[in-house]
DNA sequence: TCTCTATGAATGAATG
DNA sequence: CATTCATTCATAGAGA
């Protein structure tokens, strides 16, 4: 059995319901619904996570940590113990800037682009050219590197579940996952880069039948036998 | 890469594509099923918003509107406790090869060393080829520290910092999702078997914001190298 | 439950 | 670029 990835936009996900995988399963009328509403639901969560970020940023919520770097100089020139090391943090708002050119980039940028980058960056907080520099090596490293995670089975050292289940307290915000799901079993999910497109294949089965969705906005992933 | 099925076989998958589930039609029962999960992916959603926008009422969230694409309400039935972990464990028996190459070895295992080291480990528990490299990372940077440590002055250990004692906080609201999605793109979710009915929670991200989905019907799989 | 500590993991920066 | 180091964050597990 062989997975493959399919590039492309939002029109691939009916391409690879239809006929992808799974055969012909479901109605272009299904399909047509079920593609709207993931496309609804993706850009919702896109929202939020939008809006959680930005407020994060610059609101000082208890509890949240905030990074050095985002205090003003003011405040840092007024008496705390500058002290501490003076690594770059990325704001949100610069992480997201600088993931969206390295999506679209080819490789390490220029001197020239790099200068530009940062002033840009800078707009959101304290950067130099060096750290801009930097995230690109890395980030390009990293996502070459990337190990393969396999996730392995729930082996029987692991496994009194039943006794370890009711300490296990989720963190706050998570009960109301518990009105959708009815114990869990494990899932796999992997992917790797390729292309400017982000694609995530979640591949999924049970007894009653098999099941994958394509994100569009997830890199690409494919497993095969 | 390859495809396993955790209980059931591999057979399992392949059946179910072949004859069965997958190959035919999708059943009304299917479709229904499918249908329940995008309520419940809606319903999750607006949850998330009305925790972002308790947690931050003085802002202004009239750009939000959740669509309801299906008005079904999914009444689930309550569920049980999540059991997602997050954080790898060794195994005693894992630690212990672990430990033993370490000694032996010359630090950092290549890549493909590390492939082997993390096959055999598997043997004995879940891993990934990332733990086997992040642990001999760890072990040698803390045995490197704690020889410096023991070496060096002792009144260099004076940390009063007040603002430490705060940070202990658990996370609030939105916060959860950056928990579980710290910048890896892969991941793994398990969970048990419980009555007849079977969830999945799938956990993802990229770079620019996390997501999350539901599954309801499906079984345990995982994929390795 | 709460706190504390050991440690898995993430990542900016440095080195080869 | 490829690796490695240094530092920090977050969590699992133990103890109170």
């Amino acid at each position: 059995m062989e997975w493959e990835i399919q590039h492309g936009g939002e029109e691939n996900l009916q391409n690879q319901i239809q006929n992808g995988v799974c055969g012909k399963v479901m109605s272009d009328e299904q399909v047509e619904e079920l593609k709207k509403q993931i496309v609804a639901y993706s850009a919702i969560s896109e929202q939020l996570a939008e809006l959680h970020k930005s407020m994060s940023a610059h609101h000082d919520f208890t509890g949240i940590r905030l990074g050095k770097l985002y205090c003003d100089p003011i405040s840092a020139s007024v008496g705390h113990k500058i002290t501490a090391r003076q690594r770059w943090t990325p704001s949100p708002l610069q992480l997201q800037i600088l993931e969206k050119i390295y999506e679209q980039g080819i490789g390490t940028p220029s001197k020239q682009k790099i200068k530009e980058i940062a002033s840009e960056l800078a707009q959101h907080g304290p950067i130099s050219e060096s750290n801009v520099y930097n995230w690109f090596q890395n980030r390009r490293a990293r996502s070459k590197r990337k190990f393969q995670v396999s996730t392995g089975s729930v082996n029987a050292e692991s496994e009194p579940d039943v006794s370890t289940k009711e300490k296990k307290t989720k963190p706050v915000g998570l009960d109301f996952i518990d009105n959708f799901s009815q114990g869990v079993e494990s899932f796999y999910f992997q992917g790797s880069e390729s292309g400017t497109k982000m694609w995530h294949l979640v591949l999924c089965q049970n007894h009653n039948f098999p099941f994958f969705f394509f994100f569009s906005f997830f890199k690409s992933s494919f497993c095969r036998d």
